[in-house]
DNA sequence: AAGCCGGGGCC
DNA sequence: GGCCCAGGCTT
């Protein structure tokens, strides 16, 4: 067995939280390897070829626990039909979320476009990670992504890659009660090692080692530009990096009713200051006409159930083709939030995701049944 | 600090 | 089925 190249100084497990312990020159080198690595690697995406303060900025917001593959189209899309902070700023919030309809987190739309409101009015933009953060929808991550890739400013970002990295580099043990506290634990680690130089290159070299290189499963350590500093790469389990503590999950069951009358089908649209799915249509759960789950005598037959999550909701979806009882109707008072809709304003409207994915299916079956009869 | 917010990819 | 992802807001 040969000897392992450790280009690490020793140290104690307690000592590895805060700040990693490379000298100064370690430091110079590890930010050289990351910067060599990064141009020979960068994948391109629409928003680093043709890169825009706004580009980017709508880049990070749909990026937000959202995946690349999944954000692509979305971009490509909203570019069309916002191309600038102006336009953004002008549209309806209805048309914005159409544009966001199955990206999920609604909130991020209607903070992306309040901050285009307010930007939009402005004579110059704001160049510090702190006048971000006073943005809507503008966390510590974002702020620093945008003001070091846009204006060079010397931020670090903190993100999920960057922890993973980061945790790695130590073979950090330490029980994170989630990643918001990983990151909140690695940001002096992060801030001690960005390069002052290119800070914006430096932050997407990270994210972009994270995303392609130290893989929460199965990194390769091999080809990693890093290897040399990280401890978990070079002796230990990369995978077991970094101890996330194990969320509780919840399990919930939600009976559901597709209820036809004429042209027109029965949703729930959620207050615009709902916390969840603000202004956004799904079909209606069947509590809200004070009906109960599992009675599947008034409930009627089941058309489609579907199990999906929602953060730490393990929810399983049940549509009933539902008819109300002879001579009761379907209660619409003001503020129930249930609306007739006709069959041709369906596309017209915002459903969440899956549901839009279902309301389109059933539709679509009921069509064939009624050209077999 | 803890709870909440969507949806999809991947093992 | 469980975990994670270019996080942030509310309480």
């Amino acid at each position: 067995m040969p000897e392992r190249h450790n280009a690490l100084p020793e140290l104690e497990p307690s000592s590895l939280l805060a700040v990693i312990e490379f000298t100064e020159t370690q430091v110079k080198n590890f930010r050289r390897s990351l910067l060599s690595w990064y141009p020979r690697h960068r994948r391109a995406f629409p928003w680093r070829e043709e890169p825009s303060l706004y580009r980017t900025v709508v880049s990070e917001f749909m990026l937000q626990q959202t995946q690349v593959s999944t954000v692509l189209p979305y971009f490509e899309r909203w570019m069309k039909r916002f191309p600038d902070f102006e336009t953004l700023a002008n549209a309806r919030e209805s048309d914005v979320l159409k544009h966001w309809e199955g990206l999920g987190y609604y909130n991020r739309a209607r903070n992306l476009r309040r901050l285009a409101e307010k930007l939009s009015g402005r004579k110059s933009m704001p160049e510090t990670p702190e006048a971000w953060r006073e943005l809507p929808g503008v966390g510590p991550y974002t702020a620093a992504a945008v003001t070091s890739i846009a204006f060079g400013a010397r931020a670090a970002c903190v993100d999920g890659n960057v922890v993973r990295i980061l945790s790695r580099i130590h073979s950090d043990d330490t029980e994170f009660r989630d990643g918001g506290a990983a990151a909140r634990a690695y940001t002096a680690t992060a801030a001690a090692l960005l390069d002052p130089a290119r800070p914006g290159d430096h932050n997407q070299a990270m994210m972009e080692l994270g995303a392609t290189v130290c893989f929460r499963t199965k990194p390769l350590c091999t080809t990693c530009p890093l290897l040399r500093f990280c401890r978990a790469g070079q002796g230990g389990d990369p995978e077991k990096h970094p101890v996330l503590a194990a969320k509780k999950v919840t399990r919930v069951e939600v009976p559901r009713l597709w209820c036809r009358r004429d042209n027109s089908l029965l949703l729930h649209r959620a207050s615009g200051t709902a916390r969840r799915l603000a202004d956004l249509y799904e079909l209606p759960d069947a509590q809200l006409l004070g009906l109960e789950a599992g009675d599947t005598e008034s409930l009627g037959p089941i058309l489609l159930r579907r199990k999906r999550s929602i953060t730490r909701y393990r929810i399983t979806e049940t549509i009933h083709r539902y008819s109300p009882p002879r001579g009761r109707k379907v209660p619409l008072s003001a503020g129930s939030g249930l609306e007739w809709i006709p069959l041709d304003r369906l596309n017209g409207i915002t459903l969440s995701g899956p549901h839009r994915k279902w309301v389109d299916e059933l539709i679509a079956a009921e069509g064939e049944a009624d050209s077999d009869g």
